[in-house]
DNA sequence: GTTGACGTTGACGTAAACGTAAAGTATATT
DNA sequence: AATATACTTTACGTTTACGTCAACGTCAAC
């Protein structure tokens, strides 16, 4: 319970790093997630003898990877986004990836809306004839 | 390529029956698919030796199958509410219970559809960066 | 007498994103 | 020394809805 734990001994310096478990709870995950996107080359943290030390650009890897996530991307998607990201900065070609990317995704989300909006109504209906059918029965809908 | 196929010889009796292809070409899903359907208890077609005979109440027992697909509940789910369908005619209970997980279906793609709602703004503000950065350098947005 | 069309069962493969042991290493505390 | 804690790797398990062989049966046609 002391404060010096192992591997967090120094104090706050230039170089802040992170074990895996700080991170993991920083962000709501478990290690093992971490690792995950490890092994899909997503996130290559140094190492400390066998341990993982993780920088505050590979914290920052991380929450483009969970930003990424929300938006709905494949963890492929966002690897290669994240790969460009890395090459350069600013390069058009990156941008121009990620601009058709995301506007894909948007495309894909919009008929996901469409089709989502049908199925509500076609249940909406369906709930309908049936408190219609439990009323005349003279069951109370609410009771449910 | 006669028109007196086998399996359908008889003029279109009452008792019209169907093969498994036949089923399959009409609804745009392989016979796998259909055999999978009866593996999880969805269907239970007689047999004609070995072979599948699916009556006009396995059509349209089929039918909801898919539609319970369409409005985006899982097989198992279709199967207790196909059961419960089969059970009697009308049962207040069935009812409820149909009421029941179609409103909480409508709940949970009402959700599913904040959150596309969310990501669709958070990607379109991302591509409006982009655009501006994009044309900053002089690069025709629409040229991707 | 074999080709082709249609059918059967059974079992393994796929995708995504991890979960869940199992078994070992390393350090720190008691 | 023994215990506790954190971390490691390897590898199989989970979920859903099928796809994809493989090997076999059966019947009518050429």
């Amino acid at each position: 319970m002391s404060i010096t734990q192992a591997h967090n001994i120094a104090a706050p310096s230039k170089t802040e790093t992170y074990t895996i478990t700080e991170l993991s709870e920083e962000f709501g995950i478990t290690p093992r997630t971490i690792r995950f996107y490890e092994d899909k080359d997503l996130i290559r943290p140094r190492r400390n003898g066998m341990n993982r030390v993780y920088s505050r650009r590979d914290r920052a890897r991380l929450l483009l990877i969970l930003r990424g996530k929300r938006l709905g991307f494949s963890l492929a998607d966002i690897r290669e986004m994240l790969d460009l990201y890395d090459v350069g900065d600013g390069q058009v070609e990156q941008l121009r990836t990620m601009l058709r990317k995301s506007r894909e995704r948007i495309a894909s989300l919009e008929a996901q809306r469409r089709d989502i909006d049908d199925a509500i109504s076609e249940l909406t209906t369906g709930c309908g004839q049936i408190e219609a059918v439990l009323a005349r029965k003279g069951v109370a809908v609410d009771e449910i």
